[in-house]
DNA sequence: CGTTTTCTTGATGTAACTCAAGTCTAGTGG
DNA sequence: CCACTAGACTTGAGTTACATCAAGAAAACG
């Protein structure tokens, strides 16, 4: 039988470090492009090393010492930031082939904790600089995944600026839905690895809501869920449709 | 007399492209630093062409082929989305040492415009790629201005996720006064080059919104203007204690 | 199989949106 | 230089959507 792959982060080959990207120039019909030649990927294993970590270990904390980026090969990740109010701002969830450890004068900018059990490659900052400055093509394509990282750090801002929970609940949908396509294809399903309360505080509500919102889009028939953490969207249109106008149906 | 210069838009020495940003390992203080050689500025310029716009004036459509980057050398723009809805999600506001032009798949993701008269050095994509692949040093620095846009990005995302409308447009001040300071030092004052109208769709409220929470802080004498496009933070303790606490005191 | 964590659902208050009228300001032409 | 005008901003009143508080249900875990 062939394995369950589409969650995309249980059993993945873990053949070496990967990073992928949309481009930047070239069309891809938006999907997600391997940035990395075999060599490249060489020169980062040499590198690097492969770290494991658990459901809800901690990656790094905003503030420490800089010290490594890290290439997640299997399981996702979340960062966030402590906020003075004393919640939680949830920055961005990190899938295999994606890059972690955003700093500022050598120090992490957010904390970053694994959501599922995990395995990254772990590059040490110095070494990875080095590399860098020697080889123009991998650090083209370092920026390449740069850019893309700023693309959806600009969609989170987008998506936190629409007005009603519903809408901006469908975005969230939609984003997933579109990462989900550009990565496999795969079932159609789309995936929750994070808990309502790391939704919640990724789109900026409370967890009631999500929850609430979850559920009206569920009983208008937009979308239908196998259990908690697996759903399909229903009826694309109407979503998109729900997104473009501001008043609620 | 000395002329003024503290507002960042007006008789900067136009003495070439340049691109600045806090650094990802160097310690600097919060200051921002000067990224490009006097070698690399001379590269770039060499690629590039001087272009000037007046206020309003749209630099690029969100959309269209993406032929070039821009390095703003005076003035102030801004990049913005038209939402499904039919209101404009503003993404960013750029100043001199800043670049423009983020792509995906060959087309500008985002529209810019001119929010006050602007010059800017507008560097060929295909010319500018090839120096990068050749000149591993220069493109380190960009990638490293890249981080810092990324970091505003995040940032911009954390604002809007703060809940209530003061604390919100507190932590935009911040911004915008760590920026200044970051730059400059100068007077301490504030400007604020763009609308309230720019504000109201940059923090993801309503015009209304904008101008009664400037009022309450002027009311509360955390803040006070000289006219509507400059002010001073007068209490920057109560103003940071004010985005601690979610209930308005 | 019990315990803990995560999630759902209900009731209430309030902050901010909308709509709308009025004021200020800067830019233009007489 | 001043009057005029158009756009930008402020302020007010009513309404609604979501936060908050709180209790109950369902998973997940050992």
């Amino acid at each position: 039988m062939v394995h369950n792959d589409h969650d995309g982060s249980r059993s993945r080959r873990t053949d070496g470090p990967s990073i992928s990207a949309i481009p930047y120039q070239e069309a891809s019909d938006g999907k997600i492009t391997r940035l990395l030649s075999e060599r490249e990927r060489d020169l980062i294993a040499q590198i690097s090393l492969t770290v494991r970590f658990g459901r809800g270990d901690t990656i790094y904390r905003a503030g420490d010492p800089a010290a490594f980026v890290y290439n997640i090969s299997s399981g996702v990740a979340r960062t966030y930031r402590a906020l003075p109010d004393g919640t939680r701002a949830i920055i961005g969830f990190f899938f295999p082939d994606d890059l972690l450890g955003l700093a500022e004068e050598g120090a992490y900018v957010n904390s970053a904790q694994a959501v599922t059990a995990m395995t990254a490659y772990r590059l040490p900052l110095p070494a990875l600089e080095n590399l860098l400055r020697r080889d123009a093509t991998l650090e083209w394509h370092i920026l390449v995944k740069l850019c893309h990282e700023l693309r959806d750090a600009q969609l989170h801002a987008v998506i936190l600026k629409q007005q009603g929970a519903l809408s901006r609940l469908a975005l969230f949908l939609q984003l997933l839905d579109r990462s989900r396509r550009a990565r496999d294809g795969g079932s159609g399903e789309i995936y929750l690895p994070m808990t309502r309360s790391d939704i919640a505080d990724y789109l900026g509500f409370s967890l009631a809501a999500v929850s609430r919102s979850f559920r009206t889009l569920a009983d208008r028939r937009l979308i239908s869920f196998r259990d908690r953490r697996h759903l399909l969207i229903a009826d694309h249109e109407r979503l998109a449709s729900l997104i473009a106008q501001q008043a609620p149906e």
